[in-house]
DNA sequence: GGGTCTATTGGCCGATCGGACAATAGCGCG
DNA sequence: CGCGCTATTGTCCGATCGGCCAATAGACCC
């Protein structure tokens, strides 16, 4: 076995309880350290800025800045920063987003520790890694057709309330595609009804709480 | 300061990584002990059966039996059992049911550790505690009426897509009368169609993902 | 006992929806 | 330079929706 050099980790949750568990599990994990914890997006990169560290442990859901846009600023600045998504959402168009946007790897928070590493060890070493029950979810949602931007567009106003004359109105086009695109959505979705879709929407993970 | 027993607590959460974690915070406080964990609802009733803790630290979001139905099967079976609610969400509805199936606290995750030490403490001393930020959502939420258990049922249906026709036949009501729970609905949620309802569904926790 | 709330049902009607038909223009990919 | 996808628009039509009127019965609380 050669001689590995220790993982330097920054881990970035808003969640201080599992941050400081997680600080301690992982410390306790030979080759790795936890050599500093953020509860932002901003002092996360700024502490990524003045340490360069190996690898970011981020989760998605933070306050202000979210996960997502906390990755793309780093990419940003550092381009080849490794960065390991730890999450609770397994919503396929969160896990696209991350990935489109530079995550080395995606796992949820149910993973066992053992994974954990092995996963923390992966995307240092420039792996892709997805935890198998993300890789599931991701596979069921890619079978229907991918939902475009502005179709997205559509859902949210659907979402609230307002009628294809009223989309058509606030985008700047006719009730009539309005229309074709809320029409899209019901067969992407599977639905039924507006109604139906906007609750696919949720499941999916296209709209959010 | 008069000797005061430890507290034996029982960890149920099914994020491994979580649980260690937490786990090892708690071992540290003094007076706390963490006398088991469980990563679902009922292997936690079956230690609780066994080692008879003083506190329940539990999970809202869990596989199979969910965090709200094992706190009511295990109030059923001890009726003096304090359960402090650990979760995610911030939804008026988790708490409300939270509370109505006999939880003795509800904070989220993201307190800071002194807070849910306190917490822990006052549970066990048989108070009601309830996080601040939960506590302002759940006033939010109290505004406008509450929705009716046939209200939510037949939410449930709007969801799916289903027509008023169809829910009536689905609960065996006239379509006029499920018209007229949808119509409470729209008023309740103040949704402009069954869309916006669904949405706000999921806002205020009516619905899950 | 009276008031409030929920669940239930009826009819009427204009607004809205969703499906089916069909068509044009722009964009990226091979 | 076609091929496919997205965005755009049109018309017609039956189905569905949501708002309006009003009414009865049971449950629960003060």
């Amino acid at each position: 076995m050669p001689n590995i050099p220790t993982i330097r980790l920054l881990l970035v949750d808003d969640h201080p309880v599992l941050r400081a568990g997680l600080a301690n599990v992982l410390n306790y994990e030979p080759g790795i350290t936890v050599v500093a914890e953020a509860d932002d997006g901003a002092s996360a990169i700024a502490l990524w800025r003045r340490l360069r560290p190996d690898v970011m442990l981020l989760d998605l859901s933070m306050a202000g800045m979210d996960g997502i846009e906390t990755l793309e600023r780093l990419r940003a600045e550092f381009p080849d920063a490794r960065v390991l998504m730890l999450t609770s959402s397994e919503a396929p168009e969160d896990v696209r987003h991350a990935l489109k946007a530079g995550a080395g790897g995606y796992v949820t928070k149910n993973v066992r520790r053992a994974e954990l590493v092995a996963a923390i060890r992966e995307v240092c070493a420039g792996a892709r890694v997805i935890g198998e029950s993300v890789a599931r979810q991701l596979a069921a949602g890619e079978e229907s057709g991918a939902v475009s931007r502005r179709e997205l567009e559509v859902l949210g106003l659907v979402r609230q309330g307002f009628t294809n004359a009223d989309i058509g109105r606030l985008l700047g086009i006719s009730e009539r595609t309005a229309k074709a695109h809320v029409g899209a959505l019901l067969c992407k979705l599977q639905a039924a009804d507006r109604a139906e879709a906007v609750a696919r929407g949720f499941e999916r993970g296209l709209l959010k709480v």
